[in-house]
RNA sequence: GGCAGGGUAGCUCAGCUGGUGAGAGCGCACGACUCAUAAUCGUGAGGUCGCGGGUUCGAUCCCCGCCCCUGCUACCA
């Protein structure tokens, strides 16, 4: 029985187009997701919209459209640049799908069962800016107005909301996050650690007005509609994804999910409501939070307003979309922030894929063609393999790690052993040489064999690549597909004997760099 | 302000509990080779290890002060 593995990304705001760090996220996500299905686990990839909000239903009447209408066409968007970028989610959660809102209003009625001390009502009263959405502290407020929205006008409010306990959890979300299991990588943790000694304080449950989003299922008594707020909205579609809140088939099957990925600015509701709102629903609580860091250009915050943008299309119509996936996962870490340039990007590719790997495959199949009538000769697995394998341990331990810009690290030091063994064995010269014809057919095997483990290892990160290599080294069809492709420690058996191998285009055609 | 993490070759960064010559990749220069996408392989280039003190036989790695950068410091998400 195969382990499963549930992995989801960040639900993302509708009320823009997606950018980069979007897809940063995702693409991070979806070599994770391609990885474990290499090793042959029954994955699910869970990504979606959050919907809700004062703001999304704002810009819909200025676009003169219903919100639906809006978030439809935005999470249209969001699905073209996915299918663009290769992301291979398996479903796509919208906070406005019934299924979703039905979720959260049965379990906001399962914690009121549970733990029914857990909401309560409290008037909340403050300066509200509409621009915000939100209520304002002293320092935000300048001659009355809030400093983001100087034109509009702040509104003295007094509502009676819905509150949930949260610090009522302190010391388990203490325990929990010190653990150094759940959230990771440990920087954050400490983060979210201090913040918890600083005091936990409760957090809305719902707003008192109707808007955009959930009806929150109870009312306070004083007849008022209130509307479910954000975290309550938005966490569950984790576990809505998965059918909650039928907790047996899918739930029963997925849940606890294995990995929530994240951006490092939302970490705070991840590790500290989301896992208090399981708790009080007496539900698992999430195996593991990761929370990436941001891309920056030129060192700079990514940045629609301050004119910081990099356009997704552009990206990856300059190289493809496997360059691309593979320059942001070699470039920026998982677990820390990094910088994207066109200049980087143009020597990476140039470098690492067409000079490095593209160039290796390109020499490795010639020779074969030239050599061997372009059939794979037989041999046994040589010091090249022997040597390799301790890489592809390494590049499967930073997998299991979530650090897949380090696997890449180890994946480039077989290539770069490659091309040195390649000029060491000098097969142009054992051509020439009638008694070292096995010699010959060792090497050729070996670059053969090479060849497929890199490109099973990469080809969670360039999958089109990947397979167009396989394709002219002669692999079966259903070769990546083939369970147990990669198990443990990155180890792969396959035999190339006898493959036919086709030189086609150049896998990564050189560019010159302007 | 407080807490946390940083400032190492042109660029991106490794350097565990202090110790022969401070490293890698990319870029750059020179040499070799010719199977290959003018690719590859080899060699080199010599950076006050943020600044100033201190501890020590000896510090990039320890202590103090200072400068600069980043993150967090809860209801936009």
């Amino acid at each position: 029985m195969p382990n499963k593995y549930y992995i989801t990304t960040a639900i993302d705001y509708a009320n823009g187009d997606p950018h980069l760090g979007h897809a940063f996220e995702k693409i991070g996500a979806d070599v994770l997701a391609r990885y474990h299905r290499l090793r042959g686990e029954k994955v699910l990839f869970v990504t979606g919209m959050d919907e809700h909000g004062q703001k999304v239903a704002q810009s819909a009447a200025k676009e003169g459209r219903t919100p639906q209408a809006q978030v439809d066409e935005i999470a249209r968007r969001f699905q073209e640049a996915w299918a663009a970028l290769g992301i291979s989610y398996d479903r796509f959660v919208r906070t406005t799908s019934e299924q979703h809102k039905i979720g959260v209003r049965a379990l906001i009625e399962r914690i009121f069962e549970r733990a029914p001390d857990n909401f309560y009502t409290k008037t909340y009263a403050g300066w509200y800016c509409v621009g915000c959405e939100a209520f304002k502290t002293e320092e935000e407020i300048v001659d009355g107005k809030c400093v983001l929205h100087a034109t509009r006008t702040l509104e003295w409010v007094e509502e009676r909301n819905w509150f949930f306990r949260l610090s009522a959890y302190t010391d388990r979300l203490r325990t929990l996050i010190a653990s150094g299991n759940f959230l990771q990588p440990r920087s954050r943790a400490n983060e979210i650690l201090s913040l918890i000694d600083q005091g936990l304080e409760d957090v809305s449950a719902s707003r008192a007005r109707e808007g955009w989003g959930i009806p929150f299922p109870r009312d306070t008594g004083e007849g008022e509609p209130q509307t479910t707020y954000v975290w309550f909205d938005a966490l569950p579609n984790y576990i809505t994804a998965v059918g909650f809140p039928d907790t047996s088939g899918e739930f029963a099957k997925w849940w606890p999910v294995d990995v929530h990925v994240i951006g490092k600015d939302i970490t705070r509701f991840h590790a500290l409501i989301w896992p208090a709102m399981l708790i009080a629903a007496e539900l698992p609580l999430p195996k593991l939070v990761w929370a990436h860091g941001f891309v920056l250009l030129g060192g700079d915050r990514f940045s629609k307003s301050a004119g910081v943008t990099l356009d997704l299309q552009d990206a990856v119509a300059r190289f493809g979309a496997d360059p691309f996936r593979y320059f942001l996962m070699r470039e920026v870490p998982f677990d820390a922030d990094g910088n994207f340039s066109w200049e980087r990007f143009e020597e990476r590719y140039n470098a690492d894929l067409a000079n490095a790997w593209g160039n290796l495959a390109s020499r490795t199949i010639a020779m074969i063609e030239k050599y061997r009538g372009a059939i794979v000769p037989p041999a046994e697995p040589n010091e090249l393999d022997a040597v390799d394998a301790a890489d592809m341990a390494a590049y499967d331990a930073a997998m299991q790690d979530n650090l897949p810009n380090r696997a890449l690290e180890y994946i480039w030091a077989t290539v770069a052993r490659g091309n040195e063994y390649v000029d060491r064995q000098a097969p142009w010269k054992l051509a020439k040489d009638p008694t070292r014809q096995d010699e010959l057919d060792a090497t050729l095997a070996a670059l053969v064999r090479q060849l497929t483990r890199q490109a099973i290892a990469l080809s969670p990160f360039m999958p089109g690549r990947c397979a167009e290599l396989l394709s002219q080294l002669g692999a079966p069809a259903d070769f990546l597909a083939t369970p147990g492709r990669l198990g443990d420690g990155g180890v792969t058996t396959f035999d190339v004997t006898g493959w036919r191998v086709a030189k086609g285009a150049s896998l990564f055609p050189k560019r010159e760099i302007a």
